[in-house]
DNA sequence: TCGAGTGTACCAATCGTTCGGTCTAGTTCT
DNA sequence: AGAACTAGACCGAACGATTGGTACACTCGA
């Protein structure tokens, strides 16, 4: 089996126990995988398997974020394109995201960077649709960082509440928000 | 010396490396504490310290949020100074919130019962506001879920991006965007 | 004298990691 | 064709270190 097998597994594992919850021995158990056979795809360790999913996480941005934005149709319908896309990927609200997950604990500073990067293209991509609608460069960069703190704290406060009718009410309002021409 | 001295050091750990980060060894050098001496604070150990940091931060909301918007004054100052002293908790946005630290990984199902309390009980004293500057029941509460989110979002995406100012933004707008007679 | 607080030593369990090796599927040489 | 070799996938067993937690004797102020 080719290491890509086990990326979906690793980001389940990862996004519901974290970092250090996810042991080894969950790894192996998951996969089906000896701790030693783990190390054969993985050769890093376990470091090298969290490297693997947030590339894999870039990859999703990648094709669910940048592709339907760049696309064609109105800023509106590419908007709720990936609305709908960000809504699948966490379930409804009912699974964190494996971005804030890793960013929390002692893991935070080793994949900081990475990290960073992911949400800094996924922003900068949101910008860029509304500087095509019209909207000024500084108001769409704010526009952009609005969309992913509403993203973030919409899952948090739904997951923390046992209530996923809040993510989906932010997730729905997400195009409008970012459109309206209010200040 | 009581144990209620070693809370803060205890909430300083918890925040910066989580449940599974936070081992006794780092509590123990932190605190100048031996392992025997937290026991005979805190009898059911780890759990136990993060239960009087939940505790902490209930009561944190009592005086911080409970207070100021039961206080005098108009809706509008009430809210702004809970935003204050939520800026201060957060020391700007270089501190990720407990709450969320401790409800993301393997912690999540032994402390979601307490932490979803503190955020139900915030969101309502919030509403309870909003209902008396004159919003209609729902769209209260509505707006009570948004200002968490609006927190909880902008702490991690300024922390994911190194950013602050992208909190103090969000802080500074909070009072505005509750009272916003706006749909 | 008594109990709150502590230092030392210890425990079983688990952690991430590594070693040495097997098995299988191709490929290459004769 | 058959033997020899190679490379990748895989794994049992063990490594040293650290984990959360306990037992117990001790100190010290009231």
């Amino acid at each position: 089996m080719p290491k890509e097998t086990y990326i979906p597994i690793l980001l389940s594992l990862f996004r519901q126990y974290g970092y250090d919850g996810a042991t080894l021995s969950k790894i192996s158990a998951a996969t089906g995988l000896g701790k030693a056979s783990l190390y054969h795809h993985f050769p890093g360790g376990k470091d090298d398997m969290v490297k693997a999913v947030l590339d894999h996480a870039q990859s999703w941005r990648q094709q669910n974020v940048q592709r339907p934005l760049s696309s064609g149709g109105t800023p509106q319908e590419r908007l709720q394109k990936m609305s709908d896309r960000i809504y699948e990927l966490y379930e409804g609200g009912n699974q964190p995201c494996i971005l804030a997950i890793l960013h929390a604990g002692s893991s935070r500073d080793v994949f900081h960077a990475q990290i960073k990067q992911v949400v800094t293209d996924w922003i900068s991509a949101i910008a860029e649709v509304l500087k095509e609608a019209g909207l000024e460069d500084t108001v769409a960069q704010q526009r952009g960082q609005d969309a992913l703190i509403a993203i973030q704290g919409s899952l948090i406060v739904s997951q923390a509440l046992d209530d996923t009718s809040l993510f989906l009410r932010t997730i729905e309002q997400l195009p409008q928000m970012l459109l309206d021409s209010a200040d």
